[in-house]
DNA sequence: GTCTATACAACGATAGAC
DNA sequence: GTCTATCGTTGTATAGAC
């Protein structure tokens, strides 16, 4: 399931195929034979329209990333109680093992290690992504006792590692059942860090 | 810098090369030739000892979590304060940094998106770094009064992801800048923790 | 802009000499 | 057990017809 606008032009029934081949086949199986057969077109067109097939995967993942960032930031908008919001996160991550979004950067982020280029271009374009968690700690926490206390770039870049281990490991879970547990475990931090914040006692 | 024990039969070799040839190149540059090039033997050489390349990486992957899970083991063996237990963790997230075991499992899981049997022996070599967390966690709780009450499988899990996500990252971080802000900052939560334990306020 | 055909490099893997 | 030589496949990329 690509990030779907409107993929009428030749251009984006490329970027669709080469998005959802490397979300289903990962780096190693997106090559432009492959693409090519994902989307029944031919394989010469990949060059024709993006030059080489990396050039390709990097207008992808800029693409999906403004794309999805956008579409998760205006989820979040205007959530500012720390439980709600790991709903929220709950909720887009699950989606997002649906999609493949967060996955597809995890394996263009693989593929980076034999090629600085692509590096380059993953950093840059995960770089809001890192943005929006930070844009969602802030308002969570906008008028607690501890806002000014708080590392939230670091706490984003942290989160975000997170997120990105995490759909890379459950990946490979065949059952995607530890992500339920894992969600059902932020929750209750959340629940215990608003108790302490509130003056409370741990738990309660 | 593999995971040197006595790099002396060909075998070993031939995984020493394998290894070093997955954590500077990763995955797309883990091919037959190259690493026979980094290890300076014949490629024939590989087929022989390990029948196929993904064959070659499953074991290289194998032997290096065995040895490197029992090594940070030894590591983290009697430590009860959870201070000190995020200084530990973060030495030894800055030493696989350098060392690359945990990078070459981020590689692998990539990999594995085209290739169930590798995602297979991927799962099951992760399983003792989740359960060497697991172990971390459940030391460091142990006589708090909250002890009863963690699900350390999850927090395991979710930790483990959080590494493993962070090693992706910081390896497209040139000067890797942000990781020691992500410890500074997992040090000021463990405080904070600890505080709140102890029933103290937040800060403080 | 899209197709067929093809060049050429790198790939995994094997055969057979040593 | 290690080497050279090689086969067949798949990869990126291009030329040229349409």
């Amino acid at each position: 399931m690509p990030p779907k606008t409107a993929g009428d032009t030749t251009k984006e029934r490329i970027l669709d195929a080469a998005f959802d081949t490397l979300v289903e086949d990962g780096i190693t199986g997106a090559s432009a034979r492959a693409i090519a057969a994902h989307g029944e077109f031919n394989q010469a067109l990949i060059f024709y329209h993006f030059g080489s097939v990396r050039d390709l995967l990097i207008a992808t993942l800029e693409r999906s990333s403004q794309i999805q960032v956008e579409r998760y930031r205006e989820r979040i908008e205007g959530i500012t109680d720390l439980g709600d919001m790991v709903h929220v996160a709950a909720a887009l991550h699950a989606e997002d093992m649906e999609r493949g979004s967060i996955t597809m950067v995890a394996q263009l982020m693989a593929g980076a290690a034999s090629d600085p280029e692509m590096g380059e271009a993953v950093v840059k374009a995960f770089q809001p992504w890192i943005d929006l968690v930070e844009r969602a700690l802030r308002q969570v926490f906008a008028g607690s006792p501890i806002e000014a206390f708080l590392p939230y770039p670091d706490m984003a870049y942290g989160i975000s590692s997170l997120f990105l281990g995490l759909e890379l490991l459950s990946k490979l879970d065949p059952d995607h059942e530890q992500e339920e547990r894992i969600f059902s475990m932020m929750n209750m931090v959340s629940g215990m860090l608003e108790n302490v914040i509130a003056g409370k006692p741990l738990l309660g």
